[in-house]
DNA sequence: GCTTGACCTTGACGTTGGGTCAACCCTTCA
DNA sequence: TGAAGGGTTGACCCAACGTCAAGGTCAAGC
């Protein structure tokens, strides 16, 4: 008669692990000595044996059971089917491999090659740090809704670049977060945003992002969020009848002392 | 403001998963609204899509903080350590994998391929199934707790059972195994033992198998559990002064009516 | 007879990444 | 005013054990 832990050592398996099979009844409790100790025969050493083969060849303990118990054909169906779930995890994980070397060559976190490209150009226009982390928050935001969307969202906006007023407009929103509190530049890039939304609006641009409402609302609730003055620009905005951010809305011009 | 399901929406996770994300401090808990709802900023839709993207290419949860916060470079080489895990952990299944073919290819479990082709042997020698489940389960346990040895004994079987005197014994086995209480036959079996024994001795192979003493115990434990009539063949054979079946000894012979 | 150390017992909590109730509160619409 | 459809916290669930905790038992040495 063996106690538990001889039993363990002879199949090469813990003595917690035992005691676990016991409570799932992978392994029958055997009859306990005088003094509480389980007391097992060499059958339990065989049966253990083979819960442990089984185990260790990556068979849920769930499994073992039925498959300890099962005849010879049923046995090579259920290993087969373990098998499949076997190659499917290691799938899983070879996914999970590729998107992390992704993650690892584009220095950003969660953005398409297309995007990093775009950021990457906008460095070296000259756009500074701190507004370059407001665009990462807002792409990143586009990555995640409109994947679809993202690509010719970014060639529109290579497109913007070549023209000289848009690269302008970034200089001064760029130096504009790095100087706060400066008003008088707020209202120029004011002004020169008013030339490109006429210019927009003339060549039928305005408004057709493809975004749905509610990925236009979060967009804007980032840039309002992500930097004070940029309440201010909306705020001169609307003075001037220019509504959003994100996708740009005519509205009545408001005067400017009157709390909306 | 966001509410949490919002903020899970468009990050594409689920509301528990937000909750979790908090609770181990992935998340920073926003403040709450006057009605104790949680009310999220987008700075939180941002991490949030950053972490659901980093645990999503396999980065366990422990580790996305540290990465999250990481420089390029740091980033690297966390991302190559999560990279080395994931190839692990794939070898694992892949061990695993290999192992269960070969578990369904052999139609025995935990038994090496020279145990299985011995078996066979013996059920074609005629030997009964029930003797066989006797041995499979001795041959198993030999196997976790010898491994080394297995072959070379395995080998000395296939030598023995080219006597014929040898094969006559396991024949009777087999008969005794299936008629029990047929004490005669006993009788027989440890006739031809004694002779088989005696020429061993002669030869200096008595006890020379290459087991340790615990495993010694073990087999002969298993095989008197496995059949009543095994008692009684080691009585009658330790009255004429062989003791022990897996390893023989010489011991003085007994008269059969003490009790030891 | 006493102590010591090794071994046994049960019970409970931790691990990973959340899923799934349960019970109750808040907002909104008819 | 009531019902629907949000929200909140709290607690238990999965797999396969590891790791205490707190105490009973055994064998051996003094």
């Amino acid at each position: 008669m063996l106690t538990i832990s001889q039993l363990a050592t002879y199949a090469g398996v813990t003595v917690r692990a035992v005691r676990h099979y016991h409570k799932i009844g992978l392994l029958p409790e055997p009859a306990r000595d005088r003094s509480g100790y389980r007391s097992y025969d060499s059958a339990a050493v065989v049966r253990l044996i083979r819960i442990h083969t089984l185990a260790d060849a990556g068979v849920p303990l769930a499994r073992v059971q039925e498959l300890l118990d099962a005849a010879p054909e049923q046995f090579g169906d259920g290993v087969q089917e373990i098998d499949k779930e076997l190659r499917a995890e290691i799938r899983r994980l070879q996914v999970s491999r590729r998107r992390l070397a992704m993650l690892a060559a584009g220095e950003q976190l969660a953005l398409p090659q297309s995007v990093v490209d775009y950021l990457d150009r906008l460095r070296r226009e000259g756009v500074s740090e701190r507004y370059l982390e407001m665009e990462r928050g807002a792409w990143i935001m586009i990555a995640a809704q409109a994947p679809e969307a993202i690509d010719a969202v970014i060639a529109a906006k290579h497109e913007q670049l070549e023209d000289p007023d848009t690269r302008k407009l970034y200089s001064l929103v760029s130096e504009a977060v790095d100087n706060q509190g400066d008003d008088a530049l707020l209202v120029e890039i004011a002004d020169l945003l008013e030339r490109l939304y006429l210019r927009a609006a003339e060549a039928g641009q305005l408004g057709d992002e493809p975004f749905d409402d509610q990925l236009v609302e979060l967009l804007d609730a980032v840039m309002l969020e992500s930097a004070p003055e940029a309440a201010r620009l909306l705020a001169i905005m609307e003075e001037r009848g220019w509504k959003g951010w994100t996708r740009i809305e005519r509205v009545p011009p408001r005067d400017p002392d009157t709390q909306p």
